[in-house]
RNA sequence: GCUUCGGUAGCUCAGACCGGUCAGAGCGCUUGCCUUGUAAGCAAGAUGUCGAGGGUUCAAAUCCCUCUCGAAGCUCCA
């Protein structure tokens, strides 16, 4: 017996002509259903009525998880070359459907031995297409794979203290750890009620930073010259760290052939969730990590024991993802974003648990140097039971350098290509949580890859593959960064962004035209110390040109009149401790330079004077 | 992808239920005046396929259908 089962919308269908002496009686009607699960059903010569046992309580678990009892069973015999005979199937059919009634069900049925014409919707969710085969011993469904290994998957969740003490989540007392709450309560619960909107969607607009894109597809979104900016000092510093830990930077295609054979097999593990091109004849994807053009590349290379760990390291421009469109948000989900992806090469998980280590330690120097405090967010370790088991104390190591409590994924088996990963989850103003960096311990892809490194009696090994991105996605980067500043907001702060990646720095505001010049002399001097400045050029009134450069979130704001220019002291307004500071312009400075703290520094992106911009938005 | 809500000037929105002087306000923009002392100086002017397409109607921003974009929830997050 074969069923086909559908969740759908709607179901439309008409009756045309008999096409066997032993039809049902029907008359021609169009027919409609709404809401209903429709099963198209093909009963096979094999089949008994243990078959239909069988069948009900399959039948029965789905209609459970799909929450829904209105059924239609459409007898379709094109499900098998195998048929019973018409009269047994007859027999069989009212059989299968007094029962699904007798269950509670209300169930419609389209007529057997008809030729018929329908229309179908059927819905878009992953469990709503199931085709089940079913014989009077066994069952089995058909799904896709990595839904039905996760649905396989019951984790095990338990927070690590720093001591390496564990206890359950529902034991633990979460009082002083709030966003280490939030995470657990994002991790488990089912429902999140939540009626605002996320604050970064507004603020990257105000703000000119980014915005939607209509005329591309959904998630894939336009930086305007200060997001650009600030996006691009972001990833110029990111990978400057990844390059001092070691690891080499490299470029790879952003489309690969989904037929060619160590991709394949890759692309089957997952959902469809990838752009596809078609050139020529030719079927390409768009790659949503560094994976394949960095494994693709290892594949080719020679590497001997006595150079690993072997590190590789790409800023992907763009990583896709073509997420359901449902789960797209602002900066923080994207179908097309920025990924510092960086793989390493080890010997053994020995090796590899040494390199993890300081990549964890990279990953929060990086979240630190952009501009996040610890506090910002909660580390997950997610692992395979065997893996804990066996490497308890290592975790232990982690949660001891981490000094403060770990939330834990414990997974019965493995379902992932790795067995171990680690996460710094951020948590929004709306509890949200997002991964950060994470690095993960890959035990499969170098054998899928074909990647091999010579060991020292010139044989040739399998190594350990680590993937780790220090910083996660630049564009969630910055998702953080204005939620973080929203947050600031909320709580009667004033907010900002870190002065490292102000556009602009400082804004000079004459009083009246007949200091322009003068001030032009100050900026020069604040330029040329290698600060972003720029002028307010514009002919408004004073509280209107302040009332502005506070709209930009600008950090220093200086007003030059007569006095200034006299005593060369300036009244500056401070936007990080909201005073009025009177200092010089070296003095100035030399506060602009403790708070570069020696980061990245780069031209300003936009004209000098304000009458010279355009608006964007 | 599903359900719900939304899309009116560059921005924030009113108008929609009840179809007919409803194409509107504030900000921004342009021009002129003012020459400014730390979050909005004054005045005048320009600005719209009312998200797109179709339908109903004598008449549609307004009612109906389809599509599209966004948000929330579900789901998902390699």
């Amino acid at each position: 017996m074969r069923i086909l089962l559908l969740h759908s919308n709607y179901i439309e269908y008409r009756a045309i002509k008999k096409e066997i002496d032993i039809a049902e009686e029907s008359d021609t009607d169009l027919k409609r259903y709404e809401d209903i699960v429709v099963l198209f059903t093909c009963l096979e010569s094999q089949d008994d009525e243990n078959t239909i046992i069988n069948s009900l309580s399959e039948i029965k678990s789905s209609l459970d998880n799909l929450n829904c009892s209105r059924i239609v069973v459409y007898p379709y015999s094109h499900l098998s070359d195998n048929l019973a005979k018409a009269s047994k199937a007859v027999f069989l059919l009212n059989q299968f459907k007094d029962s699904l009634s007798a269950e509670g069900n209300d169930v419609q049925s389209s007529p057997f031995g008809w030729n018929k014409s329908f229309t179908i919707s059927v819905k878009g969710h992953p469990l709503a297409e199931q085709l089940k085969i079913i014989t009077s011993g066994s069952t089995e469904t058909y799904q896709n794979d990595a839904l039905k290994s996760e649905e396989r998957l019951e984790s095990k969740y338990i927070i690590m203290s720093v001591d390496g003490n564990t206890e359950s989540v529902e034991k633990f007392n979460f009082n002083n750890y709030k966003n280490l709450k939030a995470l657990q309560k994002y991790e488990l619960s089912k429902s999140r009620v939540v009626t605002s909107h996320p604050p970064h969607v507004e603020l990257m607009k105000k703000l000119s930073l980014v915005d939607y894109e209509p005329g591309s597809d959904s998630g894939n979104l336009r930086f305007y010259p200060k997001g650009r900016f600030i996006k691009s000092l972001l990833e110029r510093y990111v990978t400057s760290q990844v390059k001092k830990y070691g690891a080499l930077e490299v470029e790879t295609p952003i489309m690969y052939d989904s037929n060619h054979p160590s991709l394949a097999s890759y692309l089957n593990r997952f959902p469809a969730r990838q752009y596809t091109v078609n050139s020529d004849n030719k079927e390409l994807f768009l790659r949503f990590s560094a994976c394949f053009g960095q494994f693709l590349m290892l594949h080719d290379s020679i590497i001997s024991h006595k150079q690993l760990p072997v590190k590789l390291y790409e800023l992907t421009r763009y990583s896709f993802r073509r997420e359901k469109s449902g789960e797209l948000v602002g900066l923080r989900r994207l179908r097309a974003f920025t990924m510092p992806d960086c793989h390493a090469l080890c010997k053994d998980i020995e090796a590899s648990k040494t390199e993890i280590l300081k990549r964890f330690t990279l990953s929060r120097d990086v979240l630190q140097g952009i501009g996040f405090n610890q506090d910002d967010y909660e580390l997950a370790i997610r692992v395979t039971q065997d893996f804990y088991d066996e490497n308890v104390d290592f975790i232990k190591q982690i949660a001891k350098d981490w000094n403060r409590p770990i939330f834990i994924e414990i997974w019965p088996e493995k379902f992932f290509y790795f067995v171990f990963k680690w996460e710094f989850n951020f948590i929004d103003n709306l509890g949200k949580a997002s991964a950060l960096a994470t690095d993960q311990i890959d035990v499969e892809n170098a054998e899928r890859y074909g990647i091999t490194y010579v060991d020292d009696n010139g044989d040739k090994k399998t190594p350990i593959i680590l993937h780790n991105s220090p910083s996660g996605a630049i564009e969630r980067c910055l998702y953080a960064l204005l939620e973080k500043a929203a947050k600031d907001q909320r709580e009667g702060r004033t907010p900002s962004i870190p002065f490292w990646l102000c556009p602009t720095q400082i804004r000079i505001i004459p009083l009246s035209q007949d200091f322009h010049e003068v001030s032009l002399g100050y900026l020069e001097e604040l330029s040329n110390s290698g600060l972003r400045v720029d002028f307010e050029d514009r002919d408004l009134s004073v509280g209107k040109k302040v009332r502005e450069a506070e709209k930009e979130w600008i950090p220093f704001i200086l007003v030059v009149g007569k006095n200034e220019v006299e005593s060369k002291k300036f009244q500056v307004r401070d936007r990080y401790s909201g005073e009025m500071i009177v200092m010089s312009l070296s003095e100035l400075t030399d506060h602009c330079k403790q708070l570069l703290n020696d980061m990245i520094t780069e031209e300003l992106p936009l004209p000098r004077f304000i009458s010279d911009r355009p608006q964007f938005k």
